[in-house]
RNA sequence: GGCCCCGUGGUGUAGCCUGGUCUAACACGCCACCCUGUCAAGGUGGAGAUCGUCGGUUCAAAUCCGAUCGGGGUCGCCA
């Protein structure tokens, strides 16, 4: 049926003068009575063709008949256009198909919502028709790019030597990190699989197996709440590699990423290769995140110093109690209101946890605002000088707990650099985040937790604090981090039983429970371990920052909606008793709501 | 679980703050007819909405109040 197919976003002026056969869906109808105007759509675009009924009656009856979405396959000559009739808005706008044969090949129900133009669509149903809305430009644009993004990150993955190598989707469940989706096990009730979060023990297991460079595009799932970035199932580029140091693994990642990046033409964009680095300390003090948008200046200054001995009693206190304070320049923030800062950026650093954001005008007169009265007038020098605030600009301050000012403060630059645009929307930084701390306190029970994983390894200037100071000590776990985002992260994992036993044991992991939760990863290790490292990255946030858009859902074929549900199956779904009672599995009975 | 936003014909919106003139408007789509060079075709006519649901206030509710359901965003959560 599709020899000699003809694409309807392919022909072109040189083309004409050929029969052709194309095959498509209804566009769009234009039924003058006599001619009928149809524009075919496929994946490639949309040719014109022309039913004649003085030519081809046949095929007009059949045209006449045909509605929206209807799949047709038609034959005839492609013709020129005469050139008052061209279309310049298309590429195929200077020929068009003269039809002599109309087939309809399927009839369509009117669509539920529009496939022929890109409107804004209640998402649900999008879900629920999600046939429909992959059938649409937008999405057939994103899928594509996706899917060449992938292709191609696996050819470079190939190029420089690493093996894709598949691991199971049914594990042993993991005691740490987010909740597993489980799988019953008929033939042992009550036990369970799980689905892996990642494929984290089987590529170190792989390095132990001699594999050297393992890569893999790997589904992951996760049973958390969502959100737009966020997806119960994603995809990851998974890597692992073993006799290396970090630098190897950037190198690896710079050649891979970039070159699938280039190869879609994301962002129009060139990536610099390599990356900038920053250690996590550096960025937590100037931008306030461990994630920082680079794309702009505006960095926090530490005005601690001036606000101890200041008669700004906020500042002073604060300083007492051991906290700090920082501030931020906004260059020519001379702009911004007194209900601009005490409203909306007020509510940005409330939103993380800070009591308020004090502020201060330089202007040619002086420092102008509320609390500039409790300043001498070398402590606002100082201000002016740790800041690099001018004559217009506007500095803003938190004084608190150091992790809320630098969150507060992040956030309130994060806020300023959208709502000011204070940078080139084209513009991608990729950079590494090193060093973060390997361990951190929970705020909820104020236990000790791995801030990465338990196999990453510690710095080696740090290893002497692993027991005196855990909290101060620093891993060689990396994260990959794109205009703000992060995008992935890894480090290198300690081969070294030793420390593997003392960093368990600052986590309060006994021999015992180790054994009985990591048994099968420690005792691989017994046997000849490579020093190795890796790394993981979600495909889907890269495609996400490659297209400029904001939802995940726009780059997942089949996504679920915020409950985690798939309109269109309406899955999850109850399922047949007899099927639950095969798997030795009971419902209990839903605690009724109070 | 908390907070914020949204819910009006098939689709997207207006109307809601300031209740009555809403017997709910507009565009697209749909149906019929007319129309031989359109390309967001055009013209004429038509169908289609108890305004998410329930309750309350009122002489009167799309409009005000409460609850609830659904969707989205976000915090918690995501080693």
């Amino acid at each position: 049926m599709s020899t000699d197919r003809t694409y309807c976003g392919t022909p072109r002026a040189a083309d004409a003068g050929a029969r052709a056969t194309a095959f498509g869906w209804v566009d769009r109808r234009r039924d003058h009575g006599g001619l009928i105007f149809i524009d075919l759509r496929d994946h490639t675009g949309i040719l014109q063709v022309v039913i004649d009924p003085n030519d081809a009656p046949e095929a007009h009856r059949a045209a006449r008949e045909a509605r929206l979405e209807w799949v047709l396959r038609f034959e005839g000559m492609l013709n020129m256009r005469a050139p008052e009739n061209v279309n310049p808005k298309r590429d195929t706008g200077e020929v068009e198909l003269r039809a002599s044969e109309c087939t309809v090949l399927a009839v369509a129900k009117t669509p539920p919502f529009p496939v022929n133009e890109d409107a804004d669509v209640d998402e649900q149903l999008r879900l629920r028709h999600r046939y429909l809305d992959l059938r649409r430009v937008r999405l057939q644009r994103n899928l594509r790019a996706r899917a060449k993004f992938s292709t191609e990150l696996r050819r470079a993955m190939s190029e420089i030597g690493f093996l894709e190598i598949e691991t199971p989707m049914m594990i042993r469940a993991t005691p740490e990190g987010a909740r597993d989706y489980l799988v019953p096990s008929r033939l042992f009730p009550g036990s369970f699989y799980a689905l892996p979060q990642s494929p984290q023990l089987y590529k170190q297991l792989s390095m132990v197996a001699g594999f050297d460079r393992y890569f893999q595009l790997a589904h992951c799932m996760r049973d958390e709440d969502l959100r737009a970035d966020r997806q119960p199932e994603f995809t990851q580029l998974d890597i692992e590699m073993s006799f290396v140091d970090e630098d190897d693994i950037f190198a690896a990642l710079e050649h891979a990423i970039p070159s699938a990046w280039e190869a879609c033409e994301f962002r129009g964009g060139r990536l610099t290769v390599p990356f900038p680095r920053m250690t996590w300390r550096q960025a937590m003090d100037a931008y306030g995140v461990d994630k920082p948008d680079t794309r702009f200046e505006m960095l926090l200054s530490d005005l601690t110093a001036v606000a101890r001995t200041s008669g700004f009693r906020v500042f002073a206190e604060a300083v007492a109690g051991g906290g700090i304070v920082k501030g931020i320049c906004v260059k020519g923030g001379d702009d911004l209101s007194r209900s601009d800062i005490e409203g909306p950026l007020t509510e940005v650093a409330r939103g993380a946890k800070a009591r308020g954001l004090a502020y201060l005008w330089k202007r040619a007169d002086g420092w102008h605002g509320a609390i500039a009265k409790f300043f001498a007038p070398e402590e606002l020098d100082a201000i002016g000088t740790a800041t690099g605030a001018e004559t217009g600009d506007c500095v803003l301050m938190v004084a608190d707990r150091p992790g809320v000012v630098n969150a507060a403060l992040g956030a309130v630059r994060n806020h300023l650099g959208r709502a000011r645009a204070l940078y080139d929307d084209t513009r991608i930084d990729m950079l590494w985040v090193t060093e973060f701390p390997m361990f951190e306190r929970s705020e909820e029970t104020g236990d000790i937790g791995a801030a990465h994983h338990p196999f990453t390894m510690i710095h080696a200037d740090d290893l002497d604090l692993l027991e005196s100071d855990p909290l101060a000590v620093r891993s060689r776990a990396y994260d990959l981090v794109v205009n703000g985002r992060e995008i992935g992260s890894g480090s290198i994992r300690i081969t070294d039983p030793a420390i593997q036993q003392r960093v368990l044991a600052a986590l309060g992991i006994d021999a015992e429970e180790a054994r009985r939760k990591f048994g099968f990863l420690l005792e691989a290790f017994e046997y000849g371990v490579p020093p190795h490292g890796g790394w993981a990255g979600g495909i889907d946030r890269m495609v996400m920052e490659g297209l400029g858009t904001d939802n995940i859902r726009d780059v997942i074929a089949f996504p679920k909606n915020q409950q985690g549900q798939e309109p269109m199956t309406d899955a999850p779904a109850p399922v047949d008793p007899a099927q639950l009672r095969e798997l030795g599995i009971g419902i209990l009975p839903t605690t009724p709501k109070p």
